[in-house]
DNA sequence: TCTTTATTTCTATATTTCTAGAAATATAAT
DNA sequence: ATTATATTTCTAGAAATATAGAAATAAAGA
């Protein structure tokens, strides 16, 4: 029942990520369809600035919920399960 | 992998609550010992305003994380496991 | 090189959230 | 009845967040 401080520290940042619908809508994206570009989840959502689209990825990725792989221009997200399966297994699901 | 909107948003609601260090903090708590009332857990918090923690436990409740029991003057808290166990089960570990 | 496409950073604004004091409500005890 | 305790509601200020336009950066292709 003792828990470390970073880790507790860690699962706010992701529950707060999570807490958003549009950040919530884009993590169940990427459960369903994993490498998906910037881009592409912005034409995935209705209407949503690239700015804006860029800062809920940052977040979702300063979190450890989101891993990222760059390949040339384009930028892949997936879910890191890890992370997901310890704080957030509706993900999954 | 269809999802009911209303379950969705209760994600949202839940993971929104879970998304802040007193709130988190508080549901830890519930976890380990149920059945603390609004001032038991105040007292085990550093310092926090009677009406702020009333907020807290008010989000806590509205989204479902929260039971509550009331009793005389008392409300008892405790974690609704099942909620827990869908959305944050990193509570109950 | 010039242009296009993808993404981020900067900046500003509108909205939400956190916090707590004061007052209100509710129940219990004297 | 009065008092004490527990909790909530009202109110307001301060801080954080969401949003998007404009400019900046980066890589790819013509």
């Amino acid at each position: 029942m003792v828990r470390d401080n970073a880790e507790v520290r860690q699962a706010v940042k992701i529950y707060k990520a999570l807490g958003e619908p549009t950040r919530l809508k884009i993590a169940m994206l990427l459960t369903e369809e994993k490498n998906l570009c910037c881009s592409d989840i912005q034409s995935k959502l209705e209407s949503i600035a690239g700015s804006t689209l860029s800062h809920h990825l940052k977040q979702l990725t300063d979190c450890g919920l989101l891993d990222l792989r760059k390949d040339g221009t384009y930028i892949y997200y997936s879910v890191n399960r890890e992370a997901a399966q310890k704080y957030a297994p509706y993900l999954l699901t």
